[in-house]
DNA sequence: CAGCTTAGG
DNA sequence: GCTG
DNA sequence: CCTA
């Protein structure tokens, strides 16, 4: 993203009533059919009973009732056939169209059929080129792919013509010849080979494993892993805590968390709060504060107006919840700027000075009797929870303000706006604080407009910060 | 050609 | 891979 | 090396 003051508008998704997921069909004229290659029918069993739940019509068989193939893999050469059919007649359009697995999350997420934006195929085909270059240990080449499908991403309208690439930044030969044959041939070349290798598509199996990077996931690799299955079934396979619990709740943790789970494990958390601190501010941040309408977790700013009334809450919080059974996994990190903004930096006692928990809550959701995977009939089978991924941040009001800034993201936001504080103002730009290197200074803020007016930036609204 | 965000554990 |  |  380009971070001079700029306008523009957002497309937004229709959004459908927040009721709770009750199963009926709301959408008859759609039967979706889901393809399974690298995901595990566990996983399968998860998508097909969260559509069911959303009101969509899922085919077990492939048959004249699907109208609509969702693949994981499968090549934009298809997808934009499919969008071209998309826009003829649709009475007599018999074969079913393939689709991205991502159109079916958005789908989830909106809780009905979202128009397909020929924008994200684009985006989508950049990204890979970004994944594969880190999968190579190219991080400045994959930085670089990030740049212009994020450049893309903030554009006011979809991208048509060649020549509106040559006006726009972070876009050089490589990019543009990809977006090019996108837009003429319907896909690239470069980009369907990619996402065919097995070498790309365990590497990316693998690094969505929470506790897998790069690297390990490149050692599995060359050691011959390529499945959960393969991992799962390792005996010698050395696990840290962390992997054991990301591939222990692999299936879950993949599927997207919707804006009304967040409320719900935010609400959670607020009560618990409140029972050890009154008053305790609690704030969804993440990309949920930007709009979006599902994510990969749930990230969650816990403050007290009271500057360190808030000290030692989160160790209560989560232990609280821990004893209520809610906690699958967690991992506690401190806080090393405690008195950044007094001049007497006397150490208050740093016996608690948590400030951020990485964990994986046990969130009840509707039971799914009767849906697919509920097939071999012992009533235990079919679980009445799921697990998902929280971030919980507590900070003291002090720095509330760059808390907020630094957890509303998005990570490529975040990036761009310390490279650009660092380079152009000479100023450190952290989650805690803006430190101005010339005065030596660190500057004090009561609300993310002051830190914009600290970096000579035009406020943009969390909607804005997507790219 | 250098640089590519900045932290904790 | 792209920018300055 | 992993996480945000
Ligand atoms: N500075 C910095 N901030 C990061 C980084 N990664 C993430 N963040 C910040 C910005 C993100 O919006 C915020 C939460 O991270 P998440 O991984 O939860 O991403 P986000 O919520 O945007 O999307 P998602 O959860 O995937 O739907 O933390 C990073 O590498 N550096
Ligand atoms: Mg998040
Ligand atoms: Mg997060």
């Amino acid at each position: 993203m380009s971070l001079a003051p700029r306008k523009r508008s957002r497309h937004s998704l229709p959004v459908g009533p927040t009721k709770d997921e009750v199963e009926v069909l709301k959408f008859p004229d759609i039967g979706l059919f889901l393809v399974v290659r690298k995901m595990g029918s566990s996983r399968r069993s998860f998508l097909t009973a969260l559509a069911r739940r959303k009101g969509f019509r899922v085919e077990e068989a492939y048959s004249e009732r699907v109208t609509h193939v969702i693949a994981e893999h499968n090549s934009g050469a298809e997808v934009m056939q499919c969008l071209e059919r998309q826009v003829e007649k649709r009475e007599e359009g018999r074969s079913p169209m393939l689709l991205h697995i991502s159109w079916f999350t958005e789908c989830m997420a909106a809780r009905e059929p979202v128009k397909i934006e020929p924008r994200h195929l684009l985006e989508d085909a950049l990204e890979t080129l970004s994944k594969e270059a880190s999968f190579c240990g190219s991080d400045g080449r994959s930085l670089a792919f990030i740049r212009a499908a994020s450049v893309l991403r903030s554009l006011p309208s979809t991208l048509t013509t060649i020549e509106e690439l040559n006006r726009l930044p972070g876009f050089g030969e490589h990019s543009k010849r990809v977006v090019q044959e996108i837009l003429e041939d319907g896909f690239s070349a470069e980009v369907e080979r990619v996402t065919q290798k097995e070498k790309y598509q365990t590497m990316k199996l693998f690094t969505n494993i929470f506790g897998v990077g790069m690297k390990t996931a490149n050692r599995w690799y060359q050691e011959g892993l390529r499945s959960l299955g393969d991992l799962r079934n390792s005996q010698k396979l050395k696990l840290s805590k962390q992997q054991e619990a990301g591939l222990q709740h692999y299936e879950d943790l993949n599927m997207p968390v919707s804006r009304a789970e967040a409320d719900l494990i935010a609400k959670m958390v607020e009560e618990v709060a409140h029972s050890f601190l009154p008053g305790t501010i609690i704030t969804l941040a993440g990309g949920f504060r930007r709009g979006k309408l599902s994510g990969h977790d749930v990230d969650i700013l816990i403050t007290h107006a009271q500057e360190g009334r808030e000290e030692g809450l989160l160790s209560k919080v989560i232990g609280q919840l821990q004893s209520q059974g809610l906690i699958l996994y967690h991992d506690l990190k401190r806080n090393s700027y405690h008195d950044a903004f007094s001049p007497d930096s006397k150490s208050t006692s740093n016996m608690d000075h948590f400030e951020r928990s990485f964990s994986i809550f046990r969130l009840k959701v509707a039971s799914h009797i009767g849906d697919i995977g509920a097939r071999d009939h012992s009533p235990e089978s079919s679980k009445d929870w799921k697990a998902v991924r929280v971030d919980l941040v507590v900070t003291p009001i002090s720095q509330y303000p760059y808390a907020l800034l630094g957890w509303t993201g998005s990570k490529h936001f975040e990036r761009e706006l310390r490279r650009f504080s660092c380079n152009e103002k000479k100023m450190v730009l952290n989650s805690h604080a803006l430190y101005d290197t010339v005065e030596q200074k660190i500057l004090a803020a009561t609300c993310e407009e002051d830190i914009f007016l600290y970096l000579g930036l035009e406020y943009m609204p969390p909607s804005d910060r997507n790219a």
